[in-house]
DNA sequence: AGGCTCATGTAAATAGTTACATGATTTT
DNA sequence: AAAATCATGTAACTATTTACATGAGCCT
């Protein structure tokens, strides 16, 4: 149940529209976690029933405009209490290894230029964290919380440079073997 | 749409009945994709309706009977084909750099703990994973389909290694902050 | 017979994806 | 006024998790 407490942790940075959040999700809030904007639509209605957030002022509520939230002390607690319930890490769910054990079984065929085309995929994300890292700690982390998300952020980092190295020695070895 | 697929390379691996493809799961293909067994059963049975697999001689049929499953042609084709398809990598998904992410608006409060206990979990994996490498490779791979199955082997040891260090590097910055 | 483990399954709830619909605002 | 873009939403489908049910076989 993360989606509503990473709405909530998005909220509370910046009170945000749905296609605000749908955005972050892509960049900061995206390091660790992709929500489509029909899922935070219907989450943040979800929310919104529950007393969690609330929409701002709001002048005419009508389809297709823009409509502001902002998180209640209700939201906020719930926050915390979610910050501090411990949670076992889950196996990690990637298809592409597994399309490799697959294609140990049925041969390699066309997986080796699929596997150079994630290994670019990876490196050009892990260019971009890099270049958010640059851009927004240029004299490191002013305060406890940018200390905390620069951390995150390098949580990305260090797993996009994981993929690259893993991709480019499967290339290899899988070349090599031809 | 892995799971069939992963469950197609299992069986191909080694024929196995469902009970023992969960067990499988938790281990060698479990480095990247889980399943309980709920989820093989309902899956195994979609399979044998898609004639992709069959179950084995089956001796008397009933619940509570062990019943082993064989991929026929045409599951191994399936799988030739998913091998090929081009897929997009996802974002990762983990709700703990997500907790930190909060801890960083909501206040630490007891999450250095629950990353210790983490950080402790993917060791022990980490220790698991390498002794699977020098139990199953001593002598490097033998062939293509066990050097396949060891570079996924390797990208699972990766991946724990990183959890480690980056947890390691949250733990002591969060720890000097104070 | 009772309890334990192995093994297969069903049901319901939650989460995520894909496809589509519709109104508002801006640009040409 | 048409087209493009911004913005919010619905519906249907697929996948995953959690809780429960039930039978078989073995051990005491």
């Amino acid at each position: 149940m993360s989606l509503p407490h990473a709405i909530l942790t998005a909220l509370l940075e910046k009170p945000s529209s749905g296609l605000e959040l749908a955005r972050r999700f892509d960049r900061s809030i995206g390091y660790f976690w992709s929500a489509s904007h029909q899922q935070i639509y219907r989450e943040l209605g979800k929310l919104e029933r529950g007393k969690l957030i609330r929409a701002l002022p709001a002048e005419v509520p009508t389809r297709g405009r823009r409509k502001e939230y902002e998180v209640l002390p209700a939201g906020r607690e719930e926050l915390e209490r979610w910050v501090d319930t411990p949670e076992d890490p889950k196996t990690a769910r990637d298809p592409l290894p597994l399309r490799l054990r697959a294609a140990g079984v049925v041969g390699v065929r066309g997986l080796v230029s699929e596997l150079r085309r994630h290994r670019d995929l990876h490196l050009s994300r892990l260019e971009e964290y890099r270049a958010f890292e640059r851009r927004d700690y240029p004299d490191g982390p002013k305060n406890e919380r940018e200390r905390i998300q620069r951390l995150v952020l390098l949580g990305g980092i260090d797993v996009e440079a994981g993929w690259v190295s893993w991709l480019t020695r499967a290339i290899e070895e899988l070349e090599e073997a031809r």
